[in-house]
DNA sequence: TATTAAGCGAGACGGTACGTCACGTCTTAGG
DNA sequence: CCTAAGACGTGACGTACCGTCTCGCTTAATA
């Protein structure tokens, strides 16, 4: 988990943690980002962008690569595709909305930060694997969902075909530097279509 | 280019550079990265490393950056494939390779420092672009001499398919924190080939 | 005054102070200067040592420095020296009480505080001053005493007497950091009676 | 030793220290107390109005109280009083100088900072310790030679006089915050030479 | 052979961000 | 109006790292 403490339905004595705080610094994250890319992502910076003290952030998130995971979950959510009865259409469904995603300004520089700092520490982060476990977790889902319904072919590696699916828009935006377009998600499910696919 | 001063066979006046210098720090990068991440990257502990003085350092790199990308491309290096008649046996010569150069210890962490590095700074880092450019220049030729040999669709999306074979080992390496191994690399041969294969 | 609102006879409404509160905290304070010296005197620490609230301290002292006097002022007290008919005794009795007081744990360091405190401000703090004024104000009246008496010599400088005495037991124990023994006690009683007493 | 590293005749390599720091840091702190008191004198302002970076200063005075003993130190300097045949002149010059030193422009408040910072730690401070031991034995030294000329009585208790001469115009500064005027001097001298002088 | 330009390790420099700590205030729930 | 608990903004702390610069020296090509 990224907040540290869960808000409790019991709460405690004390003063409660501002709402505002908690969103404000996301705002700010992200904006400094689009602006002026990681390097101005300074925890002061965030601070007075957010209107709100260092101690308050370090309340919420224990350390800069915490910040930056949850400013990235904050833009891009999770997400659940409906059985639609064909596999190609729930991918499609799937990168779209992920593409719209990625193409918010300032997205692709944080996915980049997140990458970035998951390779900071020497053990491996948790709420990093946590991240991209979450993220891949759909288009797995939308695959097997093919195999059990009959689209996709049972003999397909489905852990390559996930892997390849997710990375694309992934590395197009951050490794290619370019937005993930409609066009892409068009080639990327034609491709895996053909490529999982039960042959008509 | 990486490298500020090319050795030119007009040797100037005064000291020559040594040698040692160059390959020490790399190689003491690729040592505390693989060791410690990237926080444990620090250019006193990398001069520290390799017995070298850090001016000697920012002769050659002049900044931090070009160092990580630097180090990244002395362990993983050109590739260039023959024509081996068959554009799944040349994709699986690429791939192969590649997954073996991303085996080597540190090498994903510093690919994903590397990726990190090119968020920082505000404008395009032009050496990250050369630099994912050459990694994906090798499949792109691959499928488009596989367009001219006849044994590659020729309506494929090859822009797309190529983004999605070099993207898959470096997701499996970086995002899912996996070893990109042989298994991988015949799935995702199998899948694209699938994909932009001329039908039988 | 140190502490801000008197207890009138008249009380207001609302529900009364906790007089267990000032104390707590007065105790609280000298316990942890005499344990870890003066940079252990957090406020919060002194809140939860004294297990009273931070809001419960401000009502009663203003500021830190309010309290580190209030503090010291507690282990001290006020000291009035009957007429003796003679000054020397006089001043052994004032003397001998400060020792006393001086070599409480904990004082030595609380006072050097007090000292620090003052130099704080840009402002010459009022409670310092007057502080200070009583300390000196005891061993004044003495030597004046005897001058009306007959056994202090008249034209003998007062105000610097005064000042010498009562720097004398301080500077042993915040300059020197040594205890301020009956000895240096009856050396000064000794000493000022030569200098300010009339010939025989 | 306040100055961390001695100058040796022997430099070491590397980049030598700019002589320019130490001055300007030292300047800055006095020119900051007399200005607006120890509040002000932050280690973030004191680097700001000497122009100098904070690892500067840190390399040099490993802790703010060094720093701030070591300033008062360089405004009040060491003192030797030669023989003058009588201990009345040399108490006078002894007294003298020091007034003088004390009469600079926030050198009372920063002997208060250096009492109070003295109280802050657990241990004894041995720089203060040393500071006061150097401040005391000028009037030692003077005294004790009284002893063997014949001028001072050999019964008399050296070092409660003593204490009470150091004393007098550090309390008259410091806890009176009255200037040490000449005055003052003159009428130490005149008590301290009735208190020990040999009579006549 | 002497000069000179550029290399070298060492380490201090200014700058900037880090993550922490303390102050004094404010907000909650309850007595 | 008091209480304890605890979050808040402010601002300083001492540390770490970056990239630069200054030292005294070594190394080779040139004059």
């Amino acid at each position: 988990m990224v907040e540290q403490r869960m808000k409790q339905s019991r709460r405690g004595p004390g003063r409660p943690r501002e709402e505002r705080v908690t969103g404000a610094v996301l705002d700010a994250v992200v904006a400094l980002v689009a602006e002026s890319g990681m390097s101005a992502l300074t925890m002061d910076a965030v601070a007075a962008r957010a209107g709100v003290s260092k101690p308050a952030m370090y309340r919420r998130w224990s350390t800069k690569q915490d910040l930056i995971i949850a400013a990235a979950e904050s833009r891009i959510g999770p997400l659940t595709v409906p059985d639609m009865g064909d596999f190609r259409a729930e991918l499609h469904a799937v990168l779209t909305a992920r593409a719209q995603a990625y193409r918010q300004p300032g997205v692709g520089r944080l996915l980049a930060g997140v990458i970035g700092a998951a390779a900071e520490t020497e053990a491996e982060p948790d709420d990093y694997r946590a991240y991209t476990a979450r993220v891949t977790s759909e288009t797995r889902h939308v695959l097997e969902r093919g195999v059990a319904r009959g689209d996709v072919r049972p003999d397909a590696d489905l852990a390559a075909a996930t892997t390849l699916v997710a990375a694309s828009l992934l590395f197009r935006l951050v490794g290619e530097q370019q937005v993930p377009d409609d066009a892409l998600v068009a080639s990327v499910v034609d491709l895996i279509g053909r490529a999982v696919g039960v042959p008509a």
